[in-house]
DNA sequence: TATTGTTATACTCTATAACTATA
DNA sequence: TATAGTTATAGAGTATAACAATA
């Protein structure tokens, strides 16, 4: 293990998951803001619109869990991507209680531009760390192991 | 490079940063939570507590810099920590606009109680991953360089 | 009774602008 | 003029409980 908890001075910060993730993610979100340009799209809805698109008529609950999020976060998600035409919701006739959501036309010509943004992101990221592109390429496989995501979506 | 793009289903949200380090940091932080059992310390106050320990005299511009937020989240995270006797805000002598920042003895109290959950999070974090210690050590590694913080803090 | 989606509420955190006191 | 800390505001996301429609 890597030098993990030092008594004396309870410097380790640096060595926890949950502190270093954070830093990513924070970073990450900020330059993919910057990246979208415009295109006025949280986080949770490109995630969501990514997901849904590459999981026709997966239910709200499903996609929420997929994406690491809750139901009641999915609401307000879909609620703003279906105000832009960009998916629907559709009843499931198998069992009336849930919704199939699909990606719209509208919402797959936003796709490309979304990874775009993704791409340019990756770049920018990869250029103001330190990691080469192998260890970019590791880096990715082990949070895929941590979070359970090595074959799922 | 992993396989990134896959311009048929558009299926790569696991190969993005962004979203891994968001899964990972909703995981280890919902695990943190529940081991902090009833400290009543948000994430953001752990990390604080913790820098400022290891950082006594340090401003609260800089811990904002160091710990990945904003000198206005700072004023509320201090002000939770002050409100319980944890830190202390003293006025510079040579720059009167500055606080030095200083955990008191009852917040280096309570830095074990944290350094314990912590522990705890990792554990759990560990054995619910497919992680191997070693991968455990390198993913630590990889996600300093990818934030520039391998020697700071 | 249990489940899907929904509404409502409280809280943490991000982002931004403007203010104060000091420099 | 610039900087450190502060206040205020808006929005995103988490967490929880309760509800309606459907199973």
């Amino acid at each position: 293990m890597v030098s993990f908890f030092n008594p004396t001075n309870y410097s380790y910060l640096t060595s926890l998951i949950g502190h270093m993730s954070g830093l990513s993610h924070l970073r990450a979100t900020q330059l993919f803001t910057e990246e979208l340009n415009g295109l006025e799209l949280t986080p949770k809805q490109v995630i969501a619109l990514e997901f849904i698109a590459n999981n026709p008529t997966v239910s709200q609950k499903e996609i929420a869990a997929h994406i690491g999020t809750t139901p009641t976060v999915m609401v307000g998600v879909l609620d703003a991507l279906a105000k832009r035409g960009l998916v629907e919701r559709v009843r499931s006739a198998e069992d009336r209680r849930r919704h199939s959501v699909a990606v719209t036309p509208a919402g797959h010509d936003i796709l490309p531009k979304i990874e775009t943004a993704a791409k340019a992101v990756e770049t920018r990221l990869m250029a103001e760390s330190n990691l080469t592109s192998a260890e970019w390429d590791q880096l990715i496989v082990l949070m895929q192991k941590l979070t359970n995501r090595e074959e799922k979506l």
